[in-house]
RNA sequence: GCUCCUUUCGUCUAGCCUGGUCAGGACUACGCGUUUUCAUCGCGUCAACAGGGGUUCGAAUCCCCUAGGGAGUACCA
């Protein structure tokens, strides 16, 4: 039987990174066993759900290179893969299980309801639906149905215990008594979760389900559903969730959540996708910076670790810099002019000063947004008084190097200063000025930059339009003279 | 409340099934080396088996109890 998986996300927002992880796994488990990967879009839920929520998610999980075999937009022979648009198998198999006894209509009202869960409540005991629906007869609520009486349609939860072999839980089994007949059709004609997903797995032939643990609870349910339905029941992995600082569940207040956001930030998808798929699964040579399509070939359900993972930028960045730097000059520079806004100076510049650019900086950044501030530096007249340059510009011999490279500048009229000059004035520096050690290099940073830290001072100089470094130069003067 | 899941360095984890190397790796932090700076890179240091019982010559590993954390308990998914 050819292995078919899900990713069935509701589109009631943008993708989380928690479902992309999901739907990672699922698309890897599928390409691990040749077989297809299924996007489902649930969007029961009328009031939440959104087409264009449904259209991000997609653009998203393109982005991330996780391509599904078959969804709304990628017709195949077990569609429509809109809930919404199967509706009528749904009303189908619900009219099946009722004529079997495995459901009945229900007409309790909202506010019959509230009162019997609160009085369990005080009770103290569950707050399940009491059955009194079950024992009407098919006659009356025929009629009461003619009649235009509202009505839900509930499961009648079997008197036996149920469990399942899960391939990160192991066995998970359930007493009887842990739910009461729950909703399977709603008041307004549509499904509840817990069935349609069952019905959609079944007729879509899903073989195995790899879902987030939240779900574990709703697998009782649906083993229900499966064996009321007469279906083949699938395979099961629930993952462990993801949280946040707090260890609570992953949200919005713990920083960015989304896919999109991570996109925004110009982060790789791929150093995502192996960041993600490190967050519970653990490479068998404990490898962890890796490209997803080389861990097709090894990947299986039992490497995952069943606690809780948080999610921890500083190693999402330390992948990304690892990214970063296998790439080629030629893609960095192309990435770089990305990332930069269309009037930063950067795109001005010629291919030879983009690729010494890049060569220059490749190993400084972890991340592409980075390098807006990396071409500010060198386009900024600022300079940065900290204690630092502040004792740099404290030394006669800064003072001295500083005077020489003004006189040097002035009536300079060449585009950049080429290294060749930089070296020359070093060794001025160094042999008619006899200055030396730290304070030539760190004078001549200071001077040059405004900075006591940067990159290869020479190349940084090359870069920089020789106006600017006099605009520093001037600056400093007017600071010495405070 | 009830049910289910879970607990190894600050973080992600290996090891657990098939008891027996100073509990290994990675990120972070720190240190050293390289770089006359910073970063990269290399090397190193700090750092964990939730607690308590048991079984055993021997327990992170098997069993029991306690505590913590999470999820579910909907006409949300």
């Amino acid at each position: 039987m050819p292995v078919r998986v899900r990713f069935a996300p509701s589109p009631t927002g943008y993708l989380h990174i928690g479902g992309a992880r999901t739907a990672l796994y699922s698309y890897l488990f599928a390409k691990r066993h040749k077989g297809q990967f299924i996007l489902r879009v649930e969007d029961t839920d009328l009031e939440r759900s959104k087409k264009e929520f449904e259209d991000s998610q997609i653009a998203d999980l393109n982005w991330l290179g996780l391509i599904h075999d078959e969804g709304p937009d990628k017709p195949g022979d077990v569609g429509p893969y809109r809930q919404s648009e199967r509706l009528d198998i749904y009303k189908k198999y619900s009219a099946e299980l009722v004529e079997k006894g495995a459901a009945y209509p229900c007409f309790c009202t909202n506010a019959q309801l509230d009162i019997k869960k609160e009085k369990l409540a005080e009770a103290g005991k569950a707050p399940h639906y009491d059955g009194t629906c079950r024992n009407i007869s098919q006659e009356e609520s025929s009629k009461r149905i003619a009649d235009g009486e509202e009505h839900t349609i509930r499961f009648t939860v079997p008197d036996h215990p149920f469990d399942f072999k899960d391939h990160v839980r192991g066995n998970v089994g359930w007493p009887i008594d842990m739910v009461g007949d729950f909703v399977i059709m709603r008041s307004n004609g549509m499904p509840t979760y817990n069935y349609c997903c069952t019905v959609d797995d079944w007729l879509m032939k899903i073989t195995h389900v790899i879902r987030a643990e939240d779900h574990l609870n709703n697998t009782l349910r649906q083993l229900m559903i499966y064996e009321a339905l007469g279906a083949e029941i699938p395979e099961f992995a629930h993952v462990s969730l993801l949280i946040g600082k707090d260890r609570q569940k992953l949200s919005k207040r713990h920083g960015a959540t989304s896919v999109s956001q991570y996109q925004k930030e110009h982060y790789l998808p791929e150093a995502l996708l192996n960041y993600l798929c490190l967050l519970g699964w653990s490479h068998p040579e404990e490898k962890d910076v890796f490209n997803i399509e080389d861990i097709v070939d090894i990947f299986d359900l039992d490497r995952f670790s069943k606690s809780p993972a948080m999610f921890d930028v500083d190693k999402l960045n330390y992948i990304n810099g690892q990214y970063l730097r296998a790439m080629s000059i030629e893609t960095l520079v192309l990435k770089f002019a990305e990332v930069c806004s269309s009037e930063s100076p950067f795109h001005k510049q010629t291919p030879e000063w983009k690729n010494i650019f890049a060569e220059l900086i490749k190993d400084k950044i972890q991340n592409f947004i980075e390098v807006r501030e990396k071409v500010d530096e060198i386009f900024t007249s600022d300079i940065y008084l900290n204690d630092e340059t502040k004792e740099i510009l404290s030394w006669d011999s800064t003072k001295l190097i500083q005077e020489y490279l003004a006189s040097e500048l002035d009536g300079f009229d060449k585009p950049f200063i080429s290294e060749d000059l930089i070296g020359d004035w070093m060794n001025h520096i160094k042999s008619e000025m006899k200055i030396k050690g730290k304070h030539l290099f760190m004078g001549m940073r200071v001077v040059l930059t405004g900075k006591a830290h940067g990159p290869d001072l020479k190349k940084v100089a090359r870069l920089t339009p020789p106006g600017i470094i006099a605009q520093r130069i001037s600056k400093l003067s007017l600071y010495e003279g405070h």
